[in-house]
Parts: structure tokens; sequence; C-alpha cells
DNA sequence: CAGCATCCGTCCGGATACTG
DNA sequence: CAGTATCCGGACGGATGCTG
């Protein structure tokens, strides 16, 4: 019964294309889910960074997640990456305009939680007393 | 070596009281990485709703999510919770203000996303044809 | 230097069944 | 109606070792 009500209302959505799992606005805020990411962005922002430069400035960074953070910031045309044919070689890793332009609304969100974090923890620890 | 550099990086961290385990920014960039909170954040927006109602206007977030979501947004000062003792029992989610002044930055960031999607596709199926 | 490959534990979240 | 309890698979991400 109500799972007929909800069949109903995913059917209307794939009929507008809006399904949960390729959702545009979903896609995007999985990047800020995605732990890593923004810190880089916001590392990224002083000015481009090399590969080993960035794991120093974000110490609690693996390799591995880092290389997979940067291959979908790259992918989604937030980061670019270029190679010096060097020896050994060097790469660069810069904010493109994309990327950017996505730095405002992220720090519309941080300054939010910092000035709501009091808030917040009071909140919180109030809600774990009861 | 680098190990050291790394350690170094976070020991200053931890003294600034800014490990990534306990940040204030993290923990509610974690709202909006927990994938079901944001949309019931913009369910709500249109005014207070039922358990049940909210599960049928979100249709793919299990009860066992909705809950847990709905705790943590409770948790965090977000959302309030109204218990009605009627027969059979009621309960009602609302918006605090604490919860409606994150929609702001909330917006923002969907805005941008629905901006930006089209530059973010083309991105992303060029990368994905190399 | 800038990665990739592999193993492996943890936790997120879905499905299902039960309760006051 | 509004949850709780339990089971479970799969994804996320850390540690380690190897490569051009």
């Amino acid at each position: 019964m109500m799972r007929d009500i909800q069949q109903n209302r995913l059917d209307e959505w794939k009929a507008m294309g809006f399904h949960p799992n390729n959702c545009p606005v979903r896609q995007v805020l999985d990047h800020v889910a995605a732990k890593w990411t923004t810190l880089i962005l916001l590392e990224l922002e002083g000015g481009p960074q090399r590969f080993n430069a960035l794991g120093r400035a974000l110490p609690d960074v693996s390799k591995r997640m880092l290389t997979q953070s940067l291959r979908n910031l790259e992918r989604d045309g937030l980061v670019n990456r270029e190679v010096f044919g060097t020896k050994p070689p060097s790469v660069a890793y810069g904010l493109t305009d994309l990327g950017a332009s996505f730095l405002a609304p992220l720090h519309a969100m941080i300054s939010w939680a910092d000035e709501k974090f009091p808030s917040i923890n009071a909140a919180r620890t109030k809600f774990d007393m009861e």
C-alpha cells in the first residue's frame, strides 16, 4: 500500500530524470561528502601544488586517497593536472575556473559551520545528557 | 622522514584543536555527506511533517535511515521533534531556527550544482573518453 | 617524485521482521 | 503510527609494498 505510493513517487521522479542515483545535485554534494576533496580544494586555493606538497600539507591523507580524490576532482573539471617531463617527473595540481567558482558556496558552508558551531555543540551535549 | 614532517604537522593541528576527527567544519559537512539529511531539510522547508509523511515524500529512504537521520539532525539542533500523545501516537518534525539558517548555504551549493552541472558533465565525459 | 596494486578491516545503509 | 532489532552485503578507506 504505502509501498505503492512510494513506487508511484519514484516513477514520477524517474520520469523527470531525478532518480537520486543520477541526481546532479547529489553528485556535487558527494564531493563535499568525500571527506578529503574539500580540504584539497581549500589547500589549492593558495595556488597550484605538487603532489607530495599536497600530501605534506594534508598530513592525514594517504597517498592512495590523495590520488583518488584528485582524480575525481580532475574528472569533474574542478582541478587540472599538469605534468612536467623532468627527471624525476613532477606534477602540479591547480584549480580550474570551475573549481575556483566552487569555493564561494563552500566558504559559505564553512562560515555557517564556524558561526553556528557553539549552538550545535550546545544542542548536542544537551541531547546526549538525556 | 616525510612521515616525521606529517607527524609534526599533525601535532600542530592537535595543539590548535583542529584534528580532523573533531573538526567543527568536518562535523557539519558530514551532515551534507549523510546522503539523506539534506533531502530531509529541504522537505521540511515547506513546513513541519509527520514521520510517515516524510517517508512518503522521500520514497527511497528506508524507515531505518529516516529515523537515524532525523535523530542526528535533532541531536545537532537543526530539527525539533514534537510528540502528540494521541492514539495512535503521532510525531511531527520541523526545522529549528538553526536548521532553517542552514538552508541558505545549502541552497547556495545546490544553485552552484544546478548552474555548473553542464560543465561538470562535459568535463566528465571528456575525461572518460581518454 | 608520483603514483598503482593488493589486502583487509570498518562502517554505511538496505531488507526484513517485530513492538507499543 | 512511529519506531526498534537484527542480519548482511558492499563500499569506503587505511596500510603496505612495488614501479617508472
